[in-house]
DNA sequence: TATAGGGATTCCAGCAAATGGAAGGTCAAG
DNA sequence: CTTGACCTTCCATTTGCTGGAATCCCTATA
């Protein structure tokens, strides 16, 4: 199978196969003419690569989690340990976001919005700094 | 004001504050020997892009905001559309992130997590694509 | 005065995770 | 035989820095 096709069922541009393959995720076998050639099973690895990285791991952990799959020997809360950290890893960045959220909010409820140069929100970045760690 | 002192003023890198001039972002002076000399507006400045990045401010909306900080004329309603932009902006990556933390919980419930190979996070990993536009 | 240290300077490389584009090879249809 | 859709490789670009090397500058102390 040609790699527009793959990418079709994988649903996943050729191009980031390609890079996939670049970068040792996957290896598909060569037709005589030089094209890529996918099997069921390189078919199987690109659609849990495509699920994977939309459900926001980073290509190390699926790289993991493809070794993992590929080891039927393997103990499910190897991968269980996974999925919990990435489900920490994403509570983190949720109130991350929300107190960006709230900040900006107060910041647009303050803000006339009109066109009077008067401004809030620039008063506010220009104000202070948040104090972050550099 | 060198730039190790600015850096500390503005709790930003001093790595940063350079590429920040390399990208345009600001202009100090030079002394005569060379090194950066940073003025009150320059800090000023600095500290608008600390708070606006740790805001979750691109690069460029930076540049934007920047320039209407400048523009003494600009309407309040410019900076206000920009923020209220972002705000949209977050509300749609925490949607995201949520129903990514709902998946990945399902997943976890699911998965007895032991000593036995079988999983069915890595079941549902292989078993479907989700369906993303490419 | 020599030297040691702590800053400063430039430039080059690289991170994730692709994506865009150029130059060219291959294939099937009309 | 040509057109157009694929495919190939390679190189560059993106975002927002960060790390490191080589070199320079300034100050303080022995």
């Amino acid at each position: 199978m040609n790699i527009g096709r793959a990418a079709e069922e994988a649903n996943l541009p050729p191009k980031t196969i390609r890079y996939y393959e670049e970068i040792d995720l996957i290896r598909p076998s060569r037709a005589p003419n030089g094209y890529r050639d996918y099997s069921e099973a390189d078919l199987h690895r690109l659609r849990f690569l495509q699920r994977a990285r939309s459900l926001g791991f980073t290509i190390e952990e699926c790289r993991l989690l493809l070794s993992l799959y590929d080891d039927h020997n393997r103990a499910s809360s190897d991968v269980k340990a996974i999925a919990l950290g990435k489900i920490g890893a994403i509570d983190r960045k949720i109130t991350e976001l929300a107190a960006l959220r709230a900040t900006l909010t107060r910041l647009v409820e303050t803000c006339h919005g009109d066109d009077r140069p008067d401004c809030p929100i620039i008063d506010d970045l220009a104000g202070q700094g948040a104090r972050v760690e550099p």
